[in-house]
DNA sequence: AGATTATCTGAGTGATTGCTCAGATTTTAA
DNA sequence: TTAAAATCTGAGCAATCACTCAGATAATCT
C-alpha cells in the first residue's frame, strides 16, 4: 500500500487553468493565514476566497496542511535564490555579511508571513522542507569554512562550527522577527550579528 | 462588562481535592500534548486523562488554551527559580556561563515539553507570559551591564546589547532544542555560546 | 444541625470542520 | 468528430469539538 504524503501536493497542474487554480489557492491560503491564523482558518474558507470550488482544492492538495508546506516551500526557494544570487563574496567576513544580510532581506520582505508560517502552522508541516534547506545550507558552509581552515579557531570541529554558525543566525533573525520586527530594519542589527560571528569564527582558541 | 480572561485561571481552587482536580487536568493535558499534539487534543479527553469531568475543568480554566497557558507559566517559574538562585556570580564571563548553563539546564529538564509549548501551542497563549520573563530578563541584563560598562564594547547602546544578547542565548539554545535535542548535552555547545558571547562582549569596537 | 459555599458531574448542544463523490464541463488527443 | 483525459463543482456527510447547565455531592462555617 502507498503511503499517503500528507504534506506534498496531490498532482501537478497540467493546463493553464489548473495552475491558476493552484496560484489562487496558495493565495487566498496566505492571505487568511495573515488574517485569522491558521487554526480560524478552514479549507472551505480557503477555496473561497480563491474563488474555486472545495473539490478542486482537493484535487491537488491532500489535505489542509498540505497547502501551508506548499507555501513554505515556496518561501525557502525564494530564499535559496537570493542567498546564491551572484555575486557570492569568497572571503570570509564578507561571506558572512552576505549571509546575514540575505537572511534578513528574505524576513523582511514578507515578516508577516514568515512569522505567521513560523508560529501558526503546525511544526510536522514544515518540517521536512525545513530540514531539506538546512541540509544544503549546512553543506555549503562546511565546504565555505574548510576552504578557511587556517584562518579559524580550531578548537572545534568544522560540522559543529557550521551547524553552529547558521543555527546562531538563522534562529536570532528569526527571533527579533517574531519578537521585535521593526529592529530587522536598523542597520545595527546586522552590523552586531556579522561583528559577533566573525569575532567568533576567526579567532584563536583561548 | 468585564472583559475575558482568555489564558489565565478562571478561579483558584481553595480545597485541596479542587487543587488535585487542577494539578490532575494540567499533568493531562501535557501528556496529551507531547503524545498527539496541540490540534489532535481535545478538551474532552484531557478532562478523561485526568480523571476528572469535563465539568470540573471548565470550573477552573475558561478554554482549551488556558490550560496550556497555565503550563506554560509554571516552566517559566521554574526557570526563573533556577536562574535566580544563590549564588550568582557577579564577574561578567561567570554570569555569561550561569546564564548558558542554566538555559541549557532548564530547556533540558523537559526537552519534549519545551519544544512543544513552543512549536504546537498557539502563540497569543503564550504571548503574554513571555513577554513578562523577557522583560524581567532584560532588566536584570542591563543593570548587569551597567555595572561593567567600562569593560564592554562601546559602539552600541547597552539596551541594545542586552536585548541582543538575550535574544541569541534564548533563540539559539531553543533551536538546538527544537531541532538537535541530543547537541543540547553535549558541553562543546555551552563552552562555544559562552565563548561566542564573551569574546563579543568584552571587546573593544573596530 | 442546618445553612452556605465549594466542587463535581456528564449528557447534551450548536456549531464547525475536513473532506468525499458522483457527475458536469472543458481541454486535449486520435 | 469523437473518445479520453483533465478539471471543476458543491451539496452533504460523518466526525469532532469546545463548552454549558441544572442539579448532585461534599466540605466548611455558624
Amino acid at each position: 500500500m502507498a503511503p499517503k504524503a500528507l504534506y506534498s501536493m496531490r498532482k501537478t497542474p497540467r493546463q493553464a487553468r489548473a495552475l491558476a487554480t493552484v496560484e489562487a489557492v496558495l493565495e487566498a491560503a496566505a492571505q487568511l493565514l495573515l488574517k485569522q491564523g491558521y487554526d480560524r482558518t478552514s479549507t472551505n474558507q480557503i477555496a473561497d476566497h480563491a474563488g474555486v470550488s472545495i473539490g478542486s482544492l482537493y484535487e491537488y492538495f491532500p489535505g489542509k496542511e498540505a497547502i501551508f508546506a506548499e507555501i513554505r516551500r515556496r518561501q525557502s526557494k525564494k530564499h535559496y535564490a537570493l542567498l546564491t544570487a551572484e555575486p557570492v563574496p569568497t572571503k570570509p567576513r564578507e561571506m558572512l555579511k552576505h549571509l546575514v544580510a540575505t537572511h534578513i532581506e528574505h524576513v523582511s520582505s514578507n515578516v508577516l508571513l514568515h512569522v505567521a508560517l513560523q508560529t501558526e502552522v503546525p511544526r510536522q508541516a514544515t518540517a521536512e522542507t525545513e530540514a531539506e534547506i538546512l541540509d544544503d545550507y549546512a553543506f555549503r558552509s562546511i565546504l565555505f569554512l574548510n576552504e578557511h581552515r587556517d584562518q579559524l579557531r580550531p578548537d572545534a570541529e568544522t560540522d559543529f562550527i557550521a551547524e553552529f554558525l547558521m543555527r546562531v543566525l538563522s534562529s536570532t533573525i528569526n527571533d527579533y522577527a517574531v519578537h521585535a520586527p521593526l529592529r530587522l530594519k536598523e542597520p545595527q542589527l546586522a552590523e552586531q550579528v556579522v561583528d559577533m560571528l566573525d569575532r567568533y569564527l576567526l579567532s584563536e582558541a583561548r
